[in-house]
DNA sequence: TCAACTGTACTACGTATCATAGTACACTAC
DNA sequence: GTAGTGTACTATGATACGTAGTACAGTTGA
């Protein structure tokens, strides 16, 4: 279900933090729906059940799960609350990349066919 | 010249790398223009030269700049070379940072505006 | 030639983060 | 109660980051 590159500069939690957060936006996880248990993907990934736990904190920091003591944990059923310093960091890492992206030669209608996409699995995600 | 978040999670060399690519690419440094000397951009920023040696050397490994040792280092004349492994990765996380900002609230037409900024920073830079 | 500047390459050290391992406790469902 | 959940600790080893110091090689200009 989830790759993860165990080499990666990138720490772990935060690589599923950000696949989960995926999964999430483009609707493959609907809200309400249970996550696997902090231990049981700790053992189907091959890795600690904390560096688990870590990801669903950080997730649910940021409002995308939440969690119930002794029930699980579950896709939150709404937009997380639009964190306007968190949209701030967003936007900047967004424009250096969108600066790099094209000077490396990405054409801007290839990224605007990828805003579109992007939306498309957002709105209609059937 | 440069601002420098010391107390942030990304290393001082990540930023150093980031401001500088940055100004090669809207043309605020020329191709062949001399950046500061290691040792002088250290004490100008209060830390420490290898750090400084430390970021010229990923942005030399990048194409960036090109350095000679006993003159000092340039910005490179040409565009990197389109280096195919580094777009695909940088296009990962522009999709990544896309969604994300797109699922807080960020309205496309504003990302649509942000590339135009950018093409025109990079085209007719005066 | 020589001094002063440049880049470059090391070693060593302290600190922080990451990931693991182990243990423990609180809560829920059956 | 038992088995499953989330959660909170401590401890340990590995790695990355930044600093400090030293050293060497090349360029420049007096």
């Amino acid at each position: 279900m989830l790759e993860l590159d165990l080499r990666s500069r990138k720490p772990i939690y935060e690589q599923l933090v950000d696949k989960i957060k995926e999964l999430i936006i483009i609707e493959v996880m609907k809200p309400d729906e249970q996550l696997p248990s902090v231990r049981s993907m700790a053992q189907e990934l091959a890795i600690n059940p904390n560096t688990i736990q870590k990801a669903y904190r950080e997730l649910e920091n940021q409002g995308y799960i939440y969690s119930v003591k002794g029930k699980g944990s579950f896709v939150s059923p709404a937009t997380p609350q639009p964190d306007i310093e968190k949209l701030i960091q967003v936007k900047k890492e967004l424009a250096k990349y969108l600066s790099e992206a094209m000077f490396l030669g990405m054409p801007s209608e290839e990224i605007i066919n990828l805003i579109k996409e992007i939306e498309d699995s957002m709105g209609g995600g059937s």
